[in-house]
DNA sequence: TTGTACGCGTTATCAT
DNA sequence: ATGATAACGCGTACAA
């Protein structure tokens, strides 16, 4: 019953473990029938061949690992899933990592590398400029996944996949104010924050600019780093959109910068007595199913998650073939109407 | 820069490597000294004890594993991480492995428990009737969260932390009822479902009946198993819902066994052109954030997640201490009053 | 307190 | 086609 090893089989079987390994590895130089004797007797035995073992031993692991902060969010939820199914169709070993939103994940990829010797690594929504000390010291190939993260000239072995945030960004903020919105909120990330927050800040102020509105400071809401935990919440939305409609300022729109955000924002506005896009329009950001099935449905900026998390598993493969190589791709995302955002110009 | 071994630092400090291995793992019989010359070098080196030969030596690997299906699901997205936070914080590794919908999670925990020299693992949201011969092949404790598996009678080292999902389905039913509805449909899992959906299923009926409804088969719809993923999706309620409001059937409520079906139920509601809850009422269960900010918040039996999550943790290394225990704690959820039920009844 | 040497289970090299 | 055996990197008796 309990752990039974490879030489075990060989013993049962009365060959050598190499023999049994062959089996195993479907090595050519084996006898069919030995080897049948030998599969079938691992299968009657439950044995397992032991990772550490096979690992300490091998010279190639095959095993990649997705490092990510918070499996909770939903957007990457759905990637993950494609990419470890596409990870997996390769018989490679998928490793999910959940690291601590304290945590340095490119320490954390160092330290998972040498304890089970990855041959690549998946970094989904990491920092968008990681540090050059620390990632000179990641010896296996990465791809930054939906973040167009800043990598040193001089390193190889990495890849991007991502949107263009500010472009996107700029897309929707444009979107609104098209439709005769002046007054547009937005809820965003931290002031100093360096990610994706910035990007999608940067274009919602050149999207304004471009249409001749001036910047107004008390339109910008900044998010809280909550407890332990991510800052795209529902809950961050709705305290962060409930502050700005107890300011007093006036806006006929909110942008939120992540779907959940929008949502959280929608649900202030409603509880205050107002409505949505009645009252006030919403846009939000990622193109989450939760946005479509929401009441009224919310108008946003659709990332395509599924061609991203293949594209990554893709990308992290020709890499592991060409350590040499820097890989970027910046996949288009699309503006998907809702509900949610309401035209103030008459119609022509 | 490349693999620096133990044997390096020893060879370095001018130790021999067990006296390195004795500064890494806190051996007590060590000179301060030469454990801080020791411990310097390490960091200096960037060495990393490679953890596969860690494990194959160690007789404990202090690691534990969570299977789940679907790390989407946002049910356990928030478990995962209260867990995992405990298990770190008991210093030992947690390894997160989401298990393919088709493949048998048992089977699964079985392969990983050899292969990686598990200490105990945590299934969350499995089988309810897992297959008794698997069961017993798998030698280390293990604990069910949120669904009361049949075990065995004469196994042992197992846990169970779920809600009584057919009291608490009983009890939102009951709500119903008590709200003057009578036609009540139900979006429940398919017939030969013998998990949480056919216990929601039981509470349903037993509801009806004590209230004198007489149970019509047309007001229950089943989910339909989608490609590859969960059913408990926003999509399944929306087309199931889709369904029935084409049916013609007539119905002043709609409860559904999980909140995303909910969500997906209300949008294809309100899609139709009726209101919630002005032209039907609607009810879901689990108690996620999503239905709290959904537009009306969604009435639901909420479960206790935190809760539900530390104790599978802490019931899993009481097992590890005591592998002849069996423990079962069955936790209340509560009814969660939203806004997207109406009362049918004349205030008294 | 410290060092030497063996074995964990596997794969790969080399004989046979 | 098959079997013996040497690594892989670490922990730990046991000896010093």
């Amino acid at each position: 019953m309990e752990k039974v090893t490879i030489r075990d089989i060989a013993r049962i079987c009365k060959v050598g473990v190499s023999t049994v390994s062959r089996a195993i590895n479907n090595h050519p130089d084996i006898n069919p029938e030995t080897k049948k004797l030998i599969l079938d007797t691992i299968r009657e035995y439950n044995y397992v061949p032991n990772n550490s073992a096979q690992n300490l031993k091998r010279s190639e692991t095959n095993t990649i690992a997705l490092l990510t902060k918070g499996v909770g969010n939903p957007l990457f939820a759905e990637m993950i899933e494609t990419a470890q199914r596409h990870v997996l169709g390769k018989d490679y070993t998928f490793v999910l990592q959940q690291v601590e939103e304290e945590e340095n994940e490119i320490e954390a990829a160092i330290r998972i590398t040498q304890e089970r010797r990855l041959k690549g690594i998946i970094f989904m929504g990491g920092s968008s400029s990681p540090d050059p000390g620390l990632l000179k010291r990641l010896t296996v190939p990465y791809v930054f996944c939906t973040v167009d993260s800043r990598i040193p000239e001089d390193l190889t072995g990495w890849g991007i996949v991502a949107i263009d945030d500010e472009a996107e960004s700029y897309r929707i903020v444009d979107y609104l104010c098209r439709r005769g919105h002046r007054r547009i909120a937005i809820i965003t990330a931290y002031a100093h924050d360096t990610s994706i927050g910035k990007l999608r800040l940067n274009g919602y102020v050149r999207a304004l600019k471009d249409h001749g509105i001036e910047y107004a400071p008390e339109l910008v809401v900044q998010m809280q780093m909550q407890g332990g935990g991510s800052i795209y919440t529902m809950q961050n939305g709705y305290e962060r959109a409930q502050e700005l409609l107890r300011s007093g300022t006036e806006f006929t729109a909110l942008y939120a910068i992540s779907d959940t955000i929008a949502i959280g924002a929608c649900k202030a506005i409603f509880d205050s007595g107002l409505s949505v896009p009645e009252d006030i329009s919403v846009a939000g950001f990622d193109g989450l199913d939760q946005a479509l099935y929401y009441h009224p449905s919310i108008t946003t900026i659709e990332q395509p998650m599924n061609e991203m998390a293949l594209e990554t598993s893709r990308m992290l493969f020709r890499l592991i073939q060409d350590k040499d190589a820097r890989l970027r791709r910046i996949f288009p995302a699309s503006l998907r109407e809702g509900q949610s955002v309401r035209n103030l110009l008459p119609d022509i």
